[in-house]
DNA sequence: AATGAATGAGTTTTCATTCAT
DNA sequence: CATGAATGAAAACTCATTCAT
């Protein structure tokens, strides 16, 4: 048995470093842009390797995007489930969250978003969007979640949670990909931090006019 | 004379039909997704001719590209130049231009930004891509002196100007690219003017603590 | 009448245009390599006008040919032609003709060359083929005939007259060719005239061991 | 390391296949006429396949040429090393041995020449342009030292022995360019060989006027 | 389990040729 | 006559995917 669950181990850390390589990849290239060959070369495997691992590439890009949704579903529901903190205080954790995936992996949201763009591009198994879908909607109730009790105290501005976990996502993605985007003058270090927790807190909480 | 002129025109108008199937091709499936073939078949011609109005398809996308921008710079220097008005009502006014832009072509922005992020890779001749990274910089340029002035006045936050240009770029990015990357609920008419109207004047003005 | 005859004469003006132009082309591209429109661009034409001359590239490549041959032709008519003279002599002074041909128009005998090379893959009509096969054999048969006479005399070697021309013609190409083929070390200005007459000279009349 | 080993030649052994492929394809077409799908249907390989072993046409063009040079150079280089002869059958010795070359392989020259005459068009990796212009040199300043040492002796014509060497491969290859141009009456079996002895011997020793 | 090798199905690009004006 | 514009057909090249070993 002890062979077998090495075997199993070795098996899921050969995926793992698979699932690394694509990230890199994907996030540098894009979906189309990336070749099989080139996340192959990364990973230091044979391209047939990879199709022992992921049924194809969609697939394989699918996989990638269900780990790294899963890795920020955990960040956020930590956040989501502190008891006992004032809705602006658990907005402003949020942010950290966030900027700690980042920090963690800058490549998660890039990914994350390029999905998002070209699902529908994609031949992916019924059961993978799904799930994507589903993690994806999870990560916003979650997020949601976090407003709607500001929203409750009238501390926040009476917009649709969901609709202000959704800015919220797209306001930080937004940073990321300009940030991306740009060769030359990048912001001073803690630009981002600090820009992301303040929008995130006046969006939520509105201006009295 | 006459026929030279209507010649003229008439090639200008299928540089134009060609352009706006580009960005139609382009923005659903981005640079390595779309097909020269699907452009042409969009434009109802064959793709042969679409290498009579451009070189290639890296230069096409260029094109594409500078196109917007052109009309991107325009419509923000337009309020730029405004006088007589207070540095946040010139904001507002960004804001609104910027949702105009938006809702006169929705796609303009993702192209933008994937042009930006891909640039490196395409082989474009110097000329345009120096033609594109000026206009890039002019319209943040812009946008930077809209913030100028209620910096120096201590209005906005003293934040770099040019930082807080970038800053509105990425944010409303980040909601055109989350609104196009989903499906299903979409948000509600007003919401992105709204939003993003409050965005930027909150990030220009900043929270006194 | 006299307009019928200036018509007549463009048209011919403008046919030997686009041969001209094609010559520089084809000399420099080879067949293949040659496009329709850098002819038609070097003799300041469009494409389709060159099919108001020409019924395809092929016969235009053709035809150009015909012409060189024929010059060929007659250049080598005039030596044969000469009377009284010795056999020596006249091969000496068809080294001077095949020379002065390349002098005149360096690029000639590398069209035809290429032309004998490569007629096989043209879809020529018959009578063309024809025209170009038989002014090919003229002109040989005219060289063999300046060494027939000193074959007879015992002073050349008792080849085969054909297979004499033949060589001198070969030889004479694989200068000029080898002449075009190389950049650097180009030979003294009189070494390319020298060294024919002298191949062909010993050539023709042999050794005596 | 048999299995590896099996594999490497193996390998080598398909490269070699392509370039006879190419080479057949090459000279009948030229390069520009030869297409790679007709060259794989020869070896009886996929299209796609031959990028494997090559970059692209010109490369497989190139390495052609690099292969065909190199059995030149070896020939000649023999002939070259042989001590104790005198110029004079050395000379003779170089006239079979470029015959040897061509009766082995009839397209080399083909190659080469065209080669040489092309090469400015072709977008070759520099090594492999420095490859092949060094390999052409070398196998003419060997040809070269075989004439060199009869210049010293009084016996050739003193011309500079790299132009000797140039010529003795321009009249070579004329013959054979000029064989291959031509369908109808070969040559007597002998008659190459015989000649090319003859024109080398004779312009290596030059006249006495 | 891993991979070297092969390829079918595209994709971009070129170019001889046509045709309406 | 001349040509600007268009395109069908082909050619170079790419890449996800398979398969024998």
């Amino acid at each position: 048995m002890g062979v077998a669950e090495r075997r199993a181990r070795e098996k899921e850390q050969r995926r793992e470093a698979i699932l690394d390589a694509a990230k890199e990849i994907f996030s540098r290239k894009g979906y189309q842009g990336a070749t099989m060959e080139e996340i192959a070369a990364r990973a230091e495997l044979s391209p047939a390797t990879l199709y022992l691992y992921f049924d194809n590439k969609s697939q394989l890009y699918a996989s990638l995007n269900v780990k790294m949704l899963a890795f920020l579903c955990h960040r956020v529901e930590q956040v989501a489930g502190q008891k006992g903190l004032e809705p602006l205080e658990k907005v402003r954790r949020l942010a950290q969250a966030m900027h700690d995936v980042y920090t963690f992996d800058p490549l998660i949201l890039i990914n994350v978003l390029h999905m998002q763009a070209s699902q529908e591009l994609m031949d992916l198994s019924p059961e993978l969007k799904e799930q994507i879908n589903s993690m994806a909607a999870r990560a916003l109730q979650v997020m949601a979640g976090i407003f709607q009790q500001g929203i409750e105290q009238g501390l926040f501005r009476p917009y649709p949670p969901v609709a202000l976990a959704d800015l919220v996502w797209s306001v930080f993605s937004g940073l990321v990909l300009w940030e991306e985007s740009k060769r030359g003058f990048a912001p001073e270090k803690d630009y981002l931090q600090d820009t992301l927790e303040l929008a995130i807190e006046i969006m939520a909480r509105g201006v009295s006019k």
